[in-house]
DNA sequence: AAACTTTAATTGTCTGACAATACTTTTTCA
DNA sequence: TGAAAAAGTATTGTCAGACAATTAAAGTTT
């Protein structure tokens, strides 16, 4: 098991890449058992305490469980496509408040990436997601919605566009890049006629994904980002005025 | 600091949630320096060992870092894209591996993804990522390549096109789907009249967005895909045959 | 045969200690 | 005086050993 990237890092960081490696490369199988940790302490000559920082890392990132008992111990985990789904969201999230990704940027990035999924979704569109973007867009309509609930509304129903796609690597890809734009979309203030204007391209979108024209669900989120880009200009040059840069 | 999720897991667990909520709400900024384990302990009621496995947690998905000597500690981190494009790549290769995703699901979500940065990066095609482009073409033609060594140099083609979107974001969203197919891709063997195919294709496309024709680069990649996809049935058809299933 | 008890294995947590590290302060001495 | 050396100090890294909590399996009783 102890196999490759021993540098001049801590022992738990080492012994954590060693079973990692070990994981990655298929030596640990899907709910296989590891040591238990008194082996494992023996196995890499270092102290129980040691060893469980080691497996804590690991858990971390999901890449095993514990289970308390006889027959307990540390197992390798299946990463599920849900909990990749919540790590990939928590760490978009993090990578863009804390790297002054600027609002273009990151709109750009998630509008490209939704393009591409358009014409597969008009394709195999199905009733559920087709519903769930309804349902969504009458909720966006509906007055004394708060700013936040129409930001969630806004990314469920990008995400039931995502998903009509009907191919989980592609939802998986891009989770992060629709859910990590939230916070960012939280910054901004929608007016009634702004609303109104998105709910538009919405419909427009969802119709043409009905209607299985990929070409027409495309243009419609072209739309929309231009859409989106142009409100966050204004808001955000709007808000430098009363207080102008310090 | 003590604020959400505290149920029924391990003690490590809740106060790695409690930080980590602390980091991610913005209580807690980037280079914000810790409380020390000592003090840590003391507020959370808890042995260092337990906060010390909760703080590898956090460590492990590159949150913190920590530093010793006497003004050393544990300080928040500021998520660099290379660290979380590393960590994205681990999770996307385990998550296909471990969930019998098909090869043609995985490729699909690749080209579609790959599709959408086209028209940017050939609209913003720069000469650096232009000659990577070539550099890898020509290492593809070189005779006496592996397959391994040829899989690496599609990669890193892949990855030169995509980065030549310049937009970041982007970049990291797609780096899960272009490189978690390497491993797919290595258990596919590449005769000499598919390597000259794909080479081919891979030329067309350099052209195109040399040529900043982005909907030529677009149709050279979904030509790459179909080549893809036929190249990866011939194999496992083949494959199938000799051993006709157990 | 079913219900209960005991046993053993394993992880979860705590305590206390010492080592290693790195910055700060003091001392030394040229 | 001023720079180098030494000591001091706060912090993380690691260890050893202990006990609690949990769980499944084996054994015992009814």
């Amino acid at each position: 098991m102890k196999s490759s990237s021993e540098l001049s890092t801590d022992l738990p960081t080492q012994i954590a890449a060693s079973i990692r490696d070990a994981i990655v490369s298929g030596d640990l199988i899907v709910d296989e058992r590891l040591p238990s940790e008194a082996e494992l302490s023996l196995q890499f000559d270092v102290s129980r305490a040691t060893v469980r920082e080691a497996l804590k890392r690991l858990a971390a990132q999901s890449l095993i469980r514990t289970q308390r008992g006889a027959t307990g111990g540390a197992f390798v985990n299946r990463i599920s496509f849900e909990a990749a789904h919540a790590q990939q969201i928590t760490t978009s999230i993090l990578l863009l408040s804390m790297n002054d990704v600027s609002f273009e940027t990151a709109c750009e990035a998630r509008f490209t990436l939704e393009r591409a999924c358009a014409p597969l979704s008009a394709k195999r569109r199905n009733s559920i997601h087709i519903n769930m973007m309804r349902e969504e867009i009458e909720r966006q309509g509906e007055a004394g919605l708060s700013d936040e609930a129409f930001c969630a509304s806004d990314v469920a129903f990008h995400r039931a566009l995502v998903d009509g796609a009907d191919n989980p690597v592609l939802s998986y890809q891009l989770a992060g890049a629709v859910e990590a734009m939230q916070p960012l979309m939280n910054m901004i203030t929608f007016t009634a006629r702004s609303r109104s204007a998105i709910v538009t391209l919405h419909r427009d979108i969802a119709d043409a994904i009905e209607a299985q024209d990929g070409v027409g669900a495309s243009d419609g989120l072209a739309a929309l980002e231009v859409e989106t880009q142009n409100l966050a200009r204004r808001v955000f040059e709007q808000r430098k005025r009363p207080e102008p840069k310090m």
